[in-house]
DNA sequence: TCGCAAATTGACAGCGCTGTCATTTTCCTC
DNA sequence: GAGGAAAATGACAGCGCTGTCAATTTGCGA
């Protein structure tokens, strides 16, 4: 037979609200008590019953994640994070995939709510950009945390500095002693597309190099798109020596079409990317690019939501740092074929 | 207030332990009486409290997902397939990455149980050949349902035909007219690489073509690998018109290769993967590959251990249909090089 | 050492549902 | 139409825990 609270109660020779109160970590409990408590519950390896104390304490020691994204890995990473941050406190997860965009997903979202009484939600992009949804929870009375948000003031959560994670991708290359360096913007309609654009400006301002605009060309997150737009930046009279792509995918197509142009990298061409999505490991040579540790990131978030549902505190906005992964598409200047032309 | 069973029984006339009969789907009611008080469920939106219920029947409504998989891509599908399932039965779905070669794999998953008491587990490669995990669940009477395991006999879940698909990704090239045909097999430790391998000689053989040892190569399941292999290929003083890889990692490296030694895909050779996973659609030309149906998969093996968990029956091993993918990387026989040297 | 507030501990009911078993109703068969 | 089996329904306790509030113990100043 299970071990009950009230089995662990009677070793330990207190009542059975005492033993709640040791598992509970509340406070007035004296040292000793709690101890013998401890020792007992730990020698008869005693679990809760998870819906009995949810029963009980109208809580559910759930936390649900809210996502719709068509990322996995980056999902997977994120899910993994908040999953650490779940067993530290002893609280289960359970993921949720939405349509973002769908009509309904506002009483879907309302439906889950009611169904599983989750005592609070992580939400990923861009799920939390949702217009809506912050008014649903907060009149459902359902704490959240946020992960990489639009709006970060008053938010709780994580995010990225991915403005400065590009610049320093940008000063990377400078340093390696590139001059001419273009930029292939993701998809206009992310936001992440106007941040690394502009830490892109942001590093050559500060290195005192020119703004080219022909060196700066729209891609739309996609591998053709990186082949495209490379197409076009091989194709000038004087080339970029140096290519930063705004994302993976578009940063091997721009390899790919380096090679189509008999261009080698990095001897020829240095090219990075950002979001070390596997495609950079996937392919030869391995992409330097920047990593979001996103399981990091789920953690914190987590943590942050665990902190407000538990009543620790109020839970705040964490910025987490993000780190140049330098890999083999990357190299000095060519020394054949200086940019001075 | 929340709207308790015993309000729908009040407002249906019947007492709550029929309501109860009603909402578990029991036989024993008649049907004017589950009629009357599923009106009145509707009418109130009434939603059972999952811990009430599960403190009640000993039941959790809870399915757990065990992985250790490094592929997200995969994961994400298969748990969106299980999550499908779930909702349908309104059981809840948890998910639980773990290290099947950790030393305290077994202990792990033996806490899993004893703290969450899901009502049954979802085993995914590789976890699903894990020598010593049937017996552990057998002693602790947790039904499983397994996604793509070694040993399909007496198993319960979902399988693919893995032979059989490589035997008609062969076909497909030899009826574009190929005769050479190079095959790069996976990772020796993986029972797909066998699989795969043996379909390519099924092909070959119903075909009437020899098997040529030259023409098989072994990688590992890696970009790198097939790269390597390739090298080795397009050396051959006869070499392949189409190269039948393992997988999609390698049939990129296959085809970065085929630039590297200036054979243009698929004008000059022809490569072909296995997976469908993105690597195959992010790089170009877009592979020809398999498509394993494996949100599908994801959604029968959580059926199929839903049958089991609710006494509706014993389940099965249910094998689901691949669907060749044809995309930019195959094409008919190279005119200009017919084979006959 | 006594008295009182504060800290600690305990008694007990009840969270919302289902299992068990008793009771009532229905449906046959003769 | 009576009798009996089977089907349908209901009464009631209790799943394992926590909230509330009462009882007890402790700590401390006078």
């Amino acid at each position: 037979m299970r071990v009950r609270l009230e089995d662990v109660a009677r070793a330990a020779g207190v009542s059975p609200k005492t033993v709640s109160r040791v598992l509970n970590d509340e406070a007035n409990v004296r040292g000793p008590t709690r101890e013998r408590v401890l020792a007992a519950m730990a020698a008869m390896d005693y679990r809760p019953h998870p819906s009995a104390r949810s029963l009980a304490s109208n809580r559910s020691f759930l936390v649900a994640m809210l996502y719709d994204n068509p990322s996995s890995n980056y999902l997977t990473e994120i899910q993994a994070g908040v999953l650490d941050a779940c067993d530290l406190h002893h609280y289960s997860m359970m993921v949720r995939p939405l349509l973002s965009e769908a009509e309904d997903f506002l009483e879907r979202v309302g439906t889950l709510i009611s169904h599983h009484r989750p005592d609070g939600l992580i939400l990923t992009p861009p799920i939390t950009d949702h217009p809506a949804l912050p008014a649903l929870l907060r009149e459902q009375g359902v704490p959240y945390a946020s992960v990489s948000p639009k709006q970060r003031d008053g938010a709780i959560g994580v995010g990225m500095d991915e403005r400065l994670a590009a610049r320093e991708m940008v000063n990377h290359l400078i340093a390696l002693g590139h001059r001419r360096i273009a930029h292939v913007i993701g998809h206009p309609a992310h936001g992440a597309s106007g941040w690394r654009l502009a830490g892109y400006s942001d590093a050559l301002a500060a290195a005192g190099l020119p703004f080219d605009p022909a060196l700066v060309i729209e891609g739309e997150f996609s591998f053709g798109s990186g082949v495209a737009a490379a197409r076009r930046l091989f194709s000038l009279a004087r080339r970029p020596t140096a290519v930063f792509a705004a994302n993976d995918d578009m940063a091997a197509g721009v390899i790919w079409a380096a090679g189509e142009h008999g261009l080698s990298v990095p001897r020829d061409v240095s090219v990075c990317g950002f979001d070390d999505t596997p495609i950079s490991r996937q392919i030869w040579p391995a992409i330097t690019t920047i990593r979001q540790p996103s399981r990091e990131m789920g953690r914190i978030a987590a943590l942050q939501l665990l902190d407000v549902m538990r009543g620790r505190g109020q839970g705040r906005m964490v910025e987490v740092p993000f780190a140049l992964q330098l890999r083999e598409s990357t190299g000095p200047l060519p020394t054949a074929a200086p940019e001075a032309g």
